[in-house]
DNA sequence: CTGAAAGCGCTTACAG
DNA sequence: CTGAAAGCGCTTACAG
């Protein structure tokens, strides 16, 4: 270690627009530059003295990393690719925000792709991420992606999480939600209160979430030994206009449903607002819960009972199972599934047959 | 240019793992690395027969651009980072997959941080972003975001356009809303109902947008002669539960009011869920307005009547900004600011003092 | 525990 | 329009 001189107030004075790089730290601090690599790398192999000279002299100088240049030789990019399907989803936004902070914490950083439900977008994004090394993928898959886009991925030895969503068959991580135990959980306390007709809202045939929960809504109708309705099963996406589009129809019918299970809130709230519309009285006249709980369903009229998972867990979780994977790329595969909880606001009630009974008030 | 020989079938065969670079496609092109990089970029410089030799070997090559080692000499990383201060925030989300899409489609990827409203976060994820020699800011700082933190950005030479709110004083370019002008309209809709007692709700001092808003409140109130009430002007947070609780002490006043201007719909989401509570029908009762709109203001109870701005425009203009501002980092500071809309829904009606004069109903 | 030097995969002047 | 070579700012063996 040599003393300060003035070369530093020299290189002030002389060279302001230059970048300051390791070199230059390792000059100033009369060290090698590996020395100074090591400790930017928190290398235990530096002297104690050493190390602290050297973070001094990297504050004095405002030294800053060169991430792009440590990467080329280290093949630590420090960058997570994150690809969501749609961000605008309550849910996605919420789970985008907690891997955010997750992965910050553990040392990296997001580069963010939305692809608002659009396979070739989604694609495109994947394509361009791989230009960058990234050590890994965090990816809600847009509905509909073949198995053969995540089986690129593997391909291009990247590490994958999924999140929230899968695509059948893609042998990779992923962490989620129970929507088949929730769907039957759903149904089974709409069955408790009595409901007979309860009809099953928002089967998109290519959402997995959807596909699974309707799984579980047969599964517990089978339980109490009902068969389910054709008339009460409603395909459609999940949206507010798609859930206010259903009532109309559905209330026409000769039997209307006493009960609905909705595979998604906004499904929900459209759902919500259409029988408002319609005349009939959610929660009273009509039962409606959501597989899924957002924050505007504590707050939406009435207030939405809804199957709830830990969306911040989903996102830690996540997180962590994808640092597990950067360093051990060939563990066996692990799907961590999140046991949802019911929450019981006012939007389910006993059906009005029941109540008419209770009450021997006339219809 | 060289006829193809076997070398590719034995890079290939031979080394499967080992990545291929730019010097590989020079090799089997026969063509020297500076060509191949000109070909990667677009260059006009390169004649149209090598250019598409190039290209077929690239592809036959499965070569994949290492833009880290790019970035080491070009200064171009072709990333910008985003600060988001509340990814959760429908506004936000809504925003950041606008300027996703657009700043993607500009050749840019995203890297993303949400800070959550916390101004240490914001700035240990600024800081961690300078390792990545972003090209550019898109910054939606967190309330109470110093002027010194946007400054020292300026220091870092690293261009920064602020996105829907901006600190004040900090001299960068802006898109955003006309909050003032939103709430002055706001009022004055009001007003022209018949509405003499209009609160304010949501006055974060924290918030430009909110002291704009509230600003433009004044405004609309003195030209109609009337004074502001200061049991009428409430703070707090942009959340439902503020909205939800500050009902019950604003009808709880001598002479409450009857109708309310909400900084944010979700104020306002609360704000419709505290009066229905307090056996208040929204709308009827007592108006409610937003001075923003989300996808939720159209389907809840009632429908809210709500001040719009296009959050696309507002993203795709920040991003034009930034490309600009990139390739010109000297020119003079741009303002964008976007009018709102009127959107009338059922949110708001006649006071029902009005009301009762009219069909001079008793009370 | 530290130093000197090669090398990561590109781009960029500089000659031709 | 193309080639040969230096260089961007780090990390990594390899000696000491």
């Amino acid at each position: 270690m040599r003393a300060p001189t003035t070369d530093r107030l020299r290189t002030v004075i002389h060279a302001p627009a230059k970048r300051i790089t390791l070199k230059d730290i390792a000059r100033e601090a009369g060290v090698a530059t590996g020395t100074v690599s090591m400790v930017l790398n928190d290398s235990p192999r530096v002297a104690d003295a050493t190390r602290s000279h050297v973070q001094h002299v990297i504050r004095d100088l405002g030294y800053v990393y060169d991430r792009g240049a440590g990467q080329l030789r280290s093949k630590h990019s420090h960058l997570v690719g994150v690809a969501v399907c749609n961000l605008v989803n309550p849910c996605m936004a919420e789970v985008t925000a907690s891997l955010q902070q997750a992965m910050q914490d553990l040392g990296h950083l997001l580069i963010l792709g939305n692809c608002a439900e659009s396979v070739p977008r989604q694609q495109r994004f994947l394509e361009k991420l791989r230009e960058y090394k990234v050590e890994g993928l965090l990816l809600t898959p847009a509905a509909g992606t073949p198995k053969t886009h995540v089986a690129r991925l593997r391909d291009w030895r990247v590490p994958v999480v999924q999140v929230l969503r899968y695509v059948p068959g893609a042998p990779t991580d992923f962490v989620g939600g129970d929507h088949r135990l929730g769907a039957a959980m759903a149904t089974r306390h709409l069955l408790a209160l009595g409901h007979q007709r309860i009809a099953f809202v928002g089967l998109d045939p290519l959402s997995i979430a959807a596909r699974e929960g309707f799984a579980g809504f047969l599964t517990a109708l089978a339980e109490a030994g009902q068969t389910p309705d054709a008339d009460l099963v409603l395909p459609g996406p999940a949206t507010r206009e798609a859930g206010y589009l259903a009532m109309a129809p559905l209330h026409a019918l000769a039997r209307p449903p006493t009960a609905l299970v909705c595979v998604d809130p906004l499904i929900a709230f459209g759902a919500l607002r259409g029988l408002v519309q319609l005349g009939i009285e959610p929660g009273r006249d009509c039962s409606v819960i959501a597989l899924d709980d957002v924050a505007e369903a504590a707050l939406c009229h009435p207030p939405l009972t809804a199957m709830a998972f830990d969306l911040d867990c989903i996102g830690r979780a996540a997180s962590r199972l994808l640092s597990e994977r950067i360093v051990a790329p060939d563990h066996a595969v692990e799907h961590l599934v999140l046991q949802p909880r019911l929450v019981v606001r006012s939007s389910c009630g006993k059906p009005r047959a029941v109540r008419r009974l209770n009450t021997a008030r006339p219809r």
